[in-house]
DNA sequence: GCAAAGCCGAACATCTATGTTCGAGTTGAT
DNA sequence: ATCAACTCGAACATAGATGTTCGGCTTTGC
């Protein structure tokens, strides 16, 4: 039942402290990314002496938090229906990640002040591969226009949903026409061109 | 000479002093959005106490460089030709903005961390200004689509340029690739729709 | 040439956050 | 029931950065 290099289990009152320190490191750090140790086991209930003796660092818990954020999205966004015409299935996964991005933004910037840039692009990767499959399907079938780099236009699906939060926060767009600009401008960016 | 309010013009030196140091807290600030007083200071070949004689906090530095900076960013702008068709107009406008943004973003970065989101809005606004007639402009010629507010159209635009600095420092895009990348992307998403 | 304005480095005072140590108390697995 | 695992708060040790004070030296303006 043990392989020789297994930690002994832990034990249950240790079990629920985890969850729950990444929980309010979780919410704090989206309330403000820079959010102290000592805020967070507050929060969580917990001694700091108690948070450090799972979490090492401070950052690895914004690395623990953040990776097991992306893993959740990332599994939130299989339900998504990515199959049939490439256009329809653009507009599903814009309406899912949407809110994805608008609810934990704060930690990538979190993220992006203690962890290096290389460390978050792998943590990344399974959504973003998502995204480059339906577009690399997308320019197959010719419903896309393959003039751009894929990497180039994954980047830009990030971009423009995370300019949107943005606009949003800033009161400038409401919450409820963001899906909807932003699939009218990524539609537009994406298609093919007439002429060319 | 002296209106009643007005302060002694400063000493030679103290002028050349301060040029220096603004110049040096560019620099450093470019390299490293977190650098600190001590090196911003050793860089401008000054005492970190003559610093703190012109600048009383840090974050008065950062406020000074980045409105400079945004200041002749825009002076910079005059240069480029605004009338005639707008999509050549939004051309030009990429061409010359491309190189301002590349170069400036980890000063937006520094800004970021130690000024209220407001004051950087304001500090924006005369660049951001240009954008928005253009588009404006566009629009009412029926070069550019009306069916997304001006606001969004202009957050767009930085944002597709930042994006494309960041691709670029990330070694997905080659530098000469990217202004026509760019305005592959923006035409695209401001092309009026055929058929709304 | 002289006073004022400016410069300098070094040391000091805070402050804030991280991470650690201690000793004593709880809780959980078996 | 027992013992190890776990928790707790408080205090401590670092570390880095900001901003200030001091006394003496240099430059500039007129």
């Amino acid at each position: 039942m043990s392989s020789p290099t297994a930690e002994r289990a832990k034990r249950a009152d240790a079990q629920r402290n985890i969850a729950a320190i990444l929980e309010a490191a979780r919410d704090c750090l989206i309330e403000d990314p820079d959010a102290n140790v000592g805020e967070i086991a507050k929060r969580a209930g917990v001694g700091r002496v108690t948070l450090y003796g799972h979490f090492s660092s401070r950052a690895e818990l914004v690395d623990a938090v953040f990776a097991r954020t992306l893993e959740d999205s990332d599994h939130a966004l299989d339900a998504v229906d990515l199959s049939g015409d490439p256009r329809a299935a653009l507009d599903r996964l814009i309406a899912s990640s949407w809110h994805i991005v608008d609810q934990f933004r704060s930690l990538l910037a979190a993220a992006q002040r203690s962890m290096p840039p290389e460390r978050i692009r792998t943590t990344h990767e399974r959504p973003l591969r998502r995204i480059s499959s339906l577009i690399a399907r997308g320019r197959d079938e010719g419903s896309f226009r393959a003039d751009l780099p894929v990497d180039w236009m994954v980047a830009l699906f990030h971009s423009v949903v995370h300019t949107a939060a943005n606009e949003v926060s800033a009161g400038r767009l409401t919450e409820d026409d963001a899906p909807g600009v932003i699939s009218a401008t990524l539609q537009a960016a994406f298609a093919p061109t007439s002429h060319g």
